[in-house]
DNA sequence: GTGGTCTAGACCACA
DNA sequence: GTGGTCTAGACCACA
């Protein structure tokens, strides 16, 4: 189900925590779900605890998860992330628009961009 | 004319160089004008000057200013940086197009989105 | 396995960087394989820390590896590094063609060099 | 006759330098012939005579031109820059084409590249 | 004065 | 332990 890639500078909690909330957010996950403990998700990856700890801590800040002591880590519901992710995404869509804008492109241009699909 | 938020996670030197950029690329600093040196602007910002050298190197070398040994650090030319950070606004475009589509935004919101010029 | 000059007026970074180079295009260090840690090398060559960062940022930015903070720095794969390398070498041969064409080497002669591999 | 870049990082002694040995490599001064003195070109390209007095010492350090106290400087025969300009320039093509060859490239590709001449 | 390199040494994030 | 950032301050090349 993961993919770490050591050779990305991004450090290794990150690349969990954005895997998951790809996963949260695109249905994968659904609410409620259980996520695999912290230990059993380290021996899989052959990685230190600590390293999935903290991805988990943060997905739990951000609204994308919840624990509960002794019994494990689930996927929030869809409300409790919802909003505040959808707002700085669009903060950032727009404010790329507009650093375009003053490279002198057209919002016909502009527009051509988001049809054609990003390929990676 | 700087601001620099020492607490930021941002490093400093980045903090700089995206400031400058920001200023070159809208025109504020034109082509060709000089910008102030490693000293000067270290004693004016209170930084050290090894930090302000690595924002110019940087700068440098994605090609939006060029400096001389006794002379000093001066903007370039418009077509020496502009085509990569075109392309490098266009990728991010289309990620963060990509992100807002996986929380189930239609094209149309997304195209209604880039007319709404954003206020900051 | 490093020769460093240090009244050479290549600076030092300039020179562990290159000898990296010519360590990884050779196949001396092959990809994935782990570079010493900045702290070794610096302490193995007697040399200040920040002068093999420097080195290792450079060749990172070049794509001849890659680092990663809490495990360190790996070198890359060959795709990562293989055209921009070869464009530069390309750029030079031409251009030291040309100021031998300009003594007044004859195209016959100019091949005939190619042939003749140098000793060293 | 001269054409200083104020861009290129290359120092402004050293541009005047190889503009000076382009001139007399390819005999558009011939041996014997007056350079300017040192005072007429600082004044004529609104440059520091420091700065063309250094450029003047390293063409004569190398065989380009002699100077004759109380006369002024003149263009070396042939013969006293000739062979060595030659050697390490046939040095630096042989290295660079052997570094091309650890790249895979073949002897008729190499052979190929320089019936190409480089534009600039 | 101006940029470039380097040393010495500190502190932080990450694994 | 490992890389990344930063300060403080020195020395060099160049104009």
């Amino acid at each position: 189900m993961f993919t770490l890639n050591p050779r990305d500078a991004k450090p290794i909690y990150l690349q969990i925590k954005e895997q998951y909330i790809r996963f949260i957010v695109s249905g994968v996950l659904g609410a409620g779900e259980k996520l695999p403990s912290v230990r059993q998700l380290a021996t899989q990856l052959s990685i230190n605890p600590n390293t999935i700890q903290r991805a988990y801590a943060e997905l739990e800040a951000e609204g994308y998860c919840y624990s509960q002591a002794g019994r494990g880590s689930f996927v929030a519901q869809r409300t409790d992330w919802d909003t505040s992710r959808r707002d700085a995404l669009i903060a950032q869509l727009q404010s790329t628009a507009q650093a375009l804008r003053s490279l002198g492109m057209s919002e016909a241009e502009l527009t051509a961009l988001l049809s054609k699909r990003e390929e990676v």
